[in-house]
DNA sequence: GTCTATAAGAAGATAGAC
DNA sequence: GTCTATCTTCTTATAGAC
């Protein structure tokens, strides 16, 4: 059915702000245009709602992995679709996924979720840590491996290197999730960064 | 009164781990070993306690800002200090700071609450905010500013190294936040960390 | 200032009609 | 599948004795 799917969507919205016990199931059906008891037709508990939320999450990550080339898991091809860019269509490029990951609304409201979430068990830990760590550091870590290898990028552990190109972008994201008023400012840090990352690692450029 | 104070100790911990919403007052007082009506001797309600807490992190924060290095509100005083250390010495002293502000229970206590409850309202946007990116940034901006002025550090926009150097720090904090297991890892990407950024940006290395 | 007893209301969930 | 009515339990908070 479709209230089914309506139900996990609009429970997204209200978790990934309030988190899950200030969200009450009435909120939920009213969200949905139900009544709180109808709920139960399609979800055997508010707990399975959420654990829902967190199957719909890991499946669009998986998705997002094969289609979006951070997080993806064949950086091969990726970096040859790199290899030839300009520095300004670097930039251009890590401005627009900066920008995909802030204002895309199932990226944007599962992460906040698993942000406000984080503590409640390990497994969500695991998750957080998995999307916005490891994978990432993982992924773009095989990148710069063979951009060195490549002769694009001077010597130096690519992990090293993920951590130090992600994580500034990363951190930007949360102070958006936090005031989006401060998008501009954080797209000028974004272009900055990545310019001085060249400047230190480019092979080009000196 | 001492319960005051035990009482707001405990409710730190506790809404540091579940959030406000998930701790019963039943809980904060069976914590202190007290019954829960007799918080309402010391507190006019739940939200007074949270309150207080919020007050508390403040004051600590002052109180740290004047004492630890980082975050401070004296650039030049710490420049002076951090002008004639080795690479050696500067990599330890990263990694002793990291071990302070994640061991540290109330630097923990407080960094866990605010993370969780950063979205109820702006005010505790804002103040994350201020905490873990602005003042940092200001302050290690104006460290940088220095070394580049001295000639000890390469010319390049200060808040951007600022960035470049805090994000990946406070990246693996929020990491080892949910996972303390990783500490170990953690520090070592700290040292490969700070030792690539100098020679990224030292004049002395290269 | 701490206790026991208890009020007042909220929240999750079920029963059963339609 | 949705509704109204209702149950049960939990949670905050107050009253009033000690």
């Amino acid at each position: 059915m479709n209230t089914k799917k309506k139900i996990i969507e609009e429970a997204l919205i209200l978790f990934s702000e309030k988190g899950y016990s200030d969200v009450y199931v009435n909120d939920i059906a009213k969200a949905v245009g139900i009544k709180a008891p109808s709920l139960y037709k399609h979800f055997k508990n508010k707990q399975e709602i959420f654990h829902a939320i967190l199957e719909e999450l890991r499946e669009d990550y998986t998705k997002q992995a094969a289609n979006i080339g951070i997080h993806g898991d064949n950086a091969n091809v990726d970096a040859g679709i790199y290899a030839d860019v300009t520095e300004e269509a670097f930039i251009e490029m890590g401005k627009k996924l900066f920008l995909y990951f802030l204002h895309d609304d199932r990226m944007r409201l599962f992460r906040k979720l698993l942000t406000i979430e984080q503590f409640r068990d390990s497994e969500l830990a695991d998750l957080y840590s998995k999307q916005y760590y490891n994978d990432p550091l993982s992924y773009q870590g095989e990148l710069f491996k063979i951009f060195i290898s490549t002769g694009k990028f001077k010597r130096a552990d690519p992990l090293v290197l993920a951590l130090q190109f992600y994580a500034p972008i990363y951190t930007l994201l949360t102070v958006c999730d936090r005031q989006p008023e401060r998008e501009q400012e954080a797209l000028y840090m974004i272009e900055e960064h990545i310019r001085q990352f060249n400047i230190n690692y480019s092979e080009d450029k000196q």
